[in-house]
DNA sequence: AGAAATCCGAGTAAATTAGTAGGAGTTGAA
DNA sequence: TTCAACTCCTACTAATTTACTCGGATTTCT
């Protein structure tokens, strides 16, 4: 289990536009380089970012990507889900509702997803961006 | 990001052994027949359990599988994390260390891997396989 | 002996992920 | 007014992972 590039580049990339936020917008191809990430994989992203209300976007010459909100009301959770989709199905079989559990809404292995997803989106839910850019301003950017 | 197939009919598979542990041995066959999981993948799946010391195993005819340990001291962490690898990889790049933050430990994106999978792990290592049994038992097996 | 089981590893099909490519539309500035 | 720097959008492809299947070897009870 494990998150996939999405939400690795995906985040990275808010906390460089956090960091390099000044009062223009920050093009994908300034955080794509300093991010070693592919330009036109960035630009997929951000597109889902966006979509969600999580960015703004400035066309044109330019032009660039802004946090749509301040860093301390946007979390980590709210980042990953977009890019990541669902954190943690918490459905017993598989994707869709299963034939062997279709009435009881109860069922052992859902009860433990269901944990597992309350235990991640309490991680995810707390983390602010705010906080990772003031960490990251501190230690000099990096990955 | 979810738990594979490996994960969730393992997750079953330990339960109904659980639920289905008399005195002599179960059979891979019994539990794939009950869980409507495949024969040969559950024998894959049973291998790895094995392996970790979770299951003990008896051969040739009338034999089969049985609990390595009383089911209160087996966590669903424990068998997750046998079939699912690390149940979260901590690194921020990728799987390895990566060029961009090989010197400093520190990392934005790893504190964030870092504080996701400690909500993780405290779910599943407080979740014991006695309490899945226990439940199971109540509520007529299922999926 | 023979059936019922574990054991083991290789192979494969399907699905997902990761990343590319190409071009259309927008806008600021020379 | 033209050009370059951008976003935007969608389709495609390559690589990886997942989810199995298959065949056969070995063990052991009856």
């Amino acid at each position: 289990m494990k998150i996939s590039t999405k939400g690795r580049y995906g985040l990275r990339a808010m906390v460089d536009l956090g960091v390099y936020s000044k009062n223009e917008p920050v093009s994908i191809s300034s955080i794509a380089e300093r991010q070693q990430i592919s330009d036109s994989y960035l630009e997929q992203l951000f597109g889902k970012l966006k979509k969600a209300g999580l960015v703004l976007s400035i066309r044109g010459a330019q032009g660039g990507y802004q946090l749509a909100r301040k860093p301390e009301e946007i979390s980590v959770g709210d980042i990953l889900r977009v890019l990541e989709g669902d954190l943690m199905s918490v459905t017993c079989g598989g994707d869709e509702e299963e034939h062997s559990c279709q009435a009881s809404d109860y069922c052992v292995t859902k009860y433990v997803w269901q944990k597992v997803h309350e235990g991640i989106i309490a991680a995810v839910d707390h983390l602010l961006l705010s906080e990772l850019i003031e960490q990251s301003k501190g230690f000099h950017g990096g990955c």
